[in-house]
DNA sequence: CCTGGTATTGAAAACCATTCCCAATATCGG
DNA sequence: CCGATATTGGGAATGGTTTTCAATACCAGG
């Protein structure tokens, strides 16, 4: 037990699940990896794509969120993963642009003080229909 | 098909679930709820629970987040209810104080315009740990 | 006070995303 | 090649939420 990243091995299953998640510019539920899998043609278990997201989650190789409906979605986001951001996310296509607030950050942990609460974590999502999928 | 909020009778079982939310300072899930009728006597079923839980989010009299682990969280706010704010909850009781950041609607408007993003919604949710409950 | 019509209720079943279980399989070090 | 270890995936289990539908409550009119 290191607390380091989860190395496991390099498999088809888990390439398979990354590389669907690469192809996407947006936010994919793993059930809608799992679909894109099967009708490639690759086969990959429901249960094997659910613990590669989570893997590649828990390195912090991708972005979680979970939609309003509470449907946990996944991102793959490289490097930019790991540096603190939000997103802005199309809520037709899944499509999404990362984005920054600093200003964000400072007016949560500031209220989050005033009130006396420690241990402060937060949730910003915004959500609108991009360009592309209006009209 | 008037579009306006949901008019129901009163109902014992309406009035119990919206008494027992507004005993609570928190946020409590339906399943909350209904536990909390059950252990005092009140006798709902929980289909019930989930109806009026709803239509009272729908009417706007209460809140609704989910919380990061996917539940949907319910909260009596009144009037309060019906103007744009958001929530510092506490992960462990459950406790909420409404916070507004004028700064961050600003925020999230516009960045979303600067991407072409239009009809704009936003999730912004703190979660810390309340005084009460640290230690 | 009946009676018919509409709304509400709640138990049980259906749903659905996610997790768990575990035997079969693949892979690695020696 | 062998034994040890990791991964896989089908299916069952979970758990929150929704749906279904027959029983019940309530209303207005006769």
């Amino acid at each position: 037990m290191t607390g380091g990243p989860t190395r496991r091995r390099e498999t088809r299953q888990g390439e398979a699940v990354r590389d669907a998640l690469a192809q996407s510019e947006g936010f994919r539920s793993a059930q809608d990896v799992y679909a894109a899998l099967r009708t490639e043609g690759e086969n990959v278990g429901l249960s094997t794509v659910y613990r590669h997201l989570q893997a590649l989650a828990d390195d912090g190789d991708v972005d979680v969120i979970h939609t309003p409906e509470g449907e946990t979605t996944y991102r793959y986001c490289g490097d930019a993963a790991r540096r603190h951001h939000h997103h802005l996310v199309c809520r037709v296509c899944g499509r999404a642009e990362e984005i920054e607030g600093r200003a964000v950050e400072r007016w949560a942990v500031s209220v989050a003080d005033q009130h006396g609460y420690s241990d402060v974590d937060h949730t910003v999502e915004v959500f609108g229909t991009c360009s592309a999928c209006q009209g």
